[in-house]
DNA sequence: TGTACATCAGTGAACGCGCGTTCACTGATGTAC
DNA sequence: TGTACATCAGTGAACGCGCGTTCACTGATGTAC
């Protein structure tokens, strides 16, 4: 049906260096954790539409069936893209509270730290939260110790929140992540601009917003 | 090459009652609303990797090519979804704005029509989202006095906000709607169906979140 | 140290699919006279 | 009221595309003896 004749013929070339080695090996080595960091950079480099099985693999130098010796199928590399999001943004945020001159503050640090996560990583950030979405939230982080979840859950209670009280401790948390959800997907928008210059950047901003949450409840920065 | 020679047979039948009239006429009669209708049908109930321009002409019982006499292309017929749910919300709004017993309380309500909008249209809500993250905010809506955008400034200025200090106001009105996004978003995460139910369904628990909502910048509730 | 061989991790061609869009067409509608 | 005709809003077949996945294959690696 199709013509094969001179199929065989390739580029045997140009295939150098992959970051360690020196020849590029049939083997890649690494080939898993290749993929997972092509997977990020096609995502932040031409969105979530462009991240197809093919073009990771494409992007990291691999023919379209290799990913399938590491990776059940595609969902579950992307999982694995999520992962390491959940991983990094554990990480910063525990950087962020460790920061902190006091527990107060320390929840605001936490707060931007988790913006500025997902502001540096708009789309990775956002399939982390689909992920998150359809099965279990944060997929094993959620319940480690180190996770973004934790460290919350301990900020509170280092600056007085009753850990006994579950259900407001609940509550806080989830609100937590609530706010800091909400102004990391709206920072971005650009009729924000003008506004985040006048302010002195997008920090500034962002603190801003921080502090200003809370603004059905009780908005009393304006209204006291 | 391809076999043509009985493709002229077709199903002449089924096609009845489009909605009004009776007989399902050769044109329409009002097509755009219809595929707009239909592009809705198919986000909440396929979800929105579904949202093909095909599966809306299919799902409006219309040729592939039809939805092109409507829209220059499949962006414009989304925007035109979009448009609509923008339009629904700020009319929701309006209603729970409607309802408060006071100045304050509107507020409030405001967010929890928000919420209840975007979790009962929660496909609709995101590729509102979407929409409004690439070009500006709300296509024409946001500049409409009847938005809910507008809407959340009135009732900032109701409840005692002072309207002459502008950064305040912006800043105010852009952290209502990221802590309404963040609470909406959230909300239907899984994890959270013990706490809900134990808080006797979601509404309560949607109160909970708004009202511990300002909890990085002074967790009050839980810690004076 | 050298060789046989199982296993691992790649290749590249092929599959079937649904997509957005275009095209020449045709049936229905509405207006001018 | 009747007819000619332009315009409108559909049809259905076709295009080229990139996708996820499978397959038989092959080169490289590592272990047993």
């Amino acid at each position: 049906m199709r013509e094969t004749g001179n199929a065989a013929i390739q580029a045997p070339a140009a295939k150098v260096a992959p970051a360690t080695a020196g020849a590029r090996p049939y083997h890649h080595g690494d080939l898993s954790r290749a993929l997972v960091a092509a997977g990020r950079r096609i995502l932040e480099s031409e969105g979530p539409s462009a991240l197809s099985l093919r073009a990771v693999a494409r992007e990291a130098g691999v023919s379209p069936a290799a990913p399938y010796h590491h990776f059940k199928d595609k969902s579950e590399l992307l999982d694995a893209v999520a992962e390491e999001g959940w991983h990094e943004l554990g990480a910063a945020i525990a950087t962020g509270r460790a920061a902190a001159a006091n527990p107060r503050a320390a929840l605001t640090e936490i707060g931007v730290a988790y913006v500025s996560f997902a502001r540096k990583n708009p789309a990775l950030y956002r399939l982390m939260y689909h992920a998150a979405c359809d099965r279990e939230m944060m997929p094993d982080h959620a319940k480690t110790q180190d996770s973004g979840w934790g460290h919350v859950a301990e900020a509170l209670v280092e600056a007085g929140a009753d850990p006994t009280n579950e259900r407001e401790m609940q509550l806080a948390q989830i609100a937590a992540w609530c706010n800091a959800h909400g102004v990391a997907e709206m920072a971005g928008f650009k009729e924000f601009e003008p506004l985040k210059e006048a302010m002195g950047g997008e920090e500034a901003f962002v603190r801003g917003l921080l502090n200003h949450v809370g603004i059905f409840a009780r908005p009393r920065a304006l209204l006291d």
